[in-house]
DNA sequence: GTGGTCTAGACCACC
DNA sequence: GTGGTCTAGACCACG
């Protein structure tokens, strides 16, 4: 369900954050919306309970899971729509790289095919 | 000719690589190929010279310049090809963050118009 | 007649006290002034009995009820007054309050307009 | 300059928040305006790195201070104005411990009576 | 059982 | 020297 990559130099909190993200836009996450526990976790991906706390409550500054006390933490409602909102600021760190290898020669074309790779990729798989 | 932001959390001899590396494109370095010295441009950017010196040592394992021991720093004249080569290769960093924008709800043609904006901004200087 | 917030930072067994003495000041509590047993009442808040008997004990022990074993709990006579003499050592935390906000430039004004307003909220239900 | 409470209930790291606020507000940090390095006064106050560079983390996300990188952590020019921003908001908490103290009985004489102590504390010391 | 906080000590990258 | 991250292991409060 999840992959670490220790030797990274992106931290581990980070990367544990951005798998969540992407967990609850894809609904992998149990029916019932329920995080798994900090211990239980943290024990599975053999990394520091501080480590997956520290994402977890990260996580939760962003309002996209809140915590029962001595229950457990479940996913916000609105996360998926929060996390839709903080996707379309990011929009700028694309035209920043664009902007960047445009500067290095890369054509238009080929970006726009990439473009078109990455949007039609399920699509061609499914339909061939 | 340079700016550099000691705040920004990329370390500041990448800030220096990447600016070498468009005025190396751009042609901006002079006739000669010759890169300012150490001591000179670090003073000038009010920088450690440790800093300066680990830019310009990953410029040159990158075959972008070359050392002429007691005289100064050149451009490669295969630079520009180089840096050609390289940017390729960040097409998957392209490719990669499109799939997670496509992932976050980001509509194809958002980006496609990103795509249009940067590469029509000063394509319009060019075909006039 | 009572209201938890579960997801509150406040420990519920905490917010049970506040909503008791409450009931205690403004005599919502049967004629009789038995409190509801921990069996019902955690059933009826679908809270842990565990919780509310902590509350339970943090009221007795203030003083404000007592046990009939085998009985059940009753409010204590001079319960109201006891909780007088509490609110008036809670001034000082008032106190400390005002001066915080203060010295971050909220003027007197203000907090004298949020007196009047809470203050003459109900005044008017009142003297009508 | 400071002082820790390692027995209270609430965090030292909020301590350690609170503390610096009232600092920033007083314009009690070297002129400068930089911060003590985690190091040294982690040190000075015999507490652990970590818990130190956890407050400082969250001072960092209010925007009241700054990095920068390999040199130390600066007070941010308009953070005196954004602690009072803050503070409007805090507002609130203080309507709330009056309305509670109402409920309670304390007479509005005694709560305006506390504001005008508070506020005329030091105007008192000196004109007398 | 849950999350929250803290300490001790280590390692790394950057300047 | 600076900040940033991580581990290991402990303790506490709450439910």
């Amino acid at each position: 369900m999840f992959t670490i990559d220790k030797l990274s130099r992106t931290p581990i909190y980070e990367q544990l954050i951005a798998q969540f993200e992407r967990c609850i836009l894809s609904g992998d996450i149990g029916a019932d919306g329920q995080l798994p526990s900090v211990r239980l976790l943290s024990q599975t991906l053999s990394i520091n309970p501080n480590t997956l706390q520290r994402a977890y409550a990260e996580i939760e500054r962003r309002g996209l899971c809140y915590t029962v006390p001595g229950n457990g933490r479940y996913i916000a409602k609105d996360a998926v729509e929060k996390l839709g909102a903080m996707a379309n600021s990011r929009t700028e760190e694309f035209a920043a790289l664009a902007r960047e290898l445009k500067e290095r020669g890369i054509p238009k074309a080929k970006l726009s095919g990439v473009l078109d790779m990455v949007y039609d990729d399920e699509g061609k798989v499914i339909t061939e």
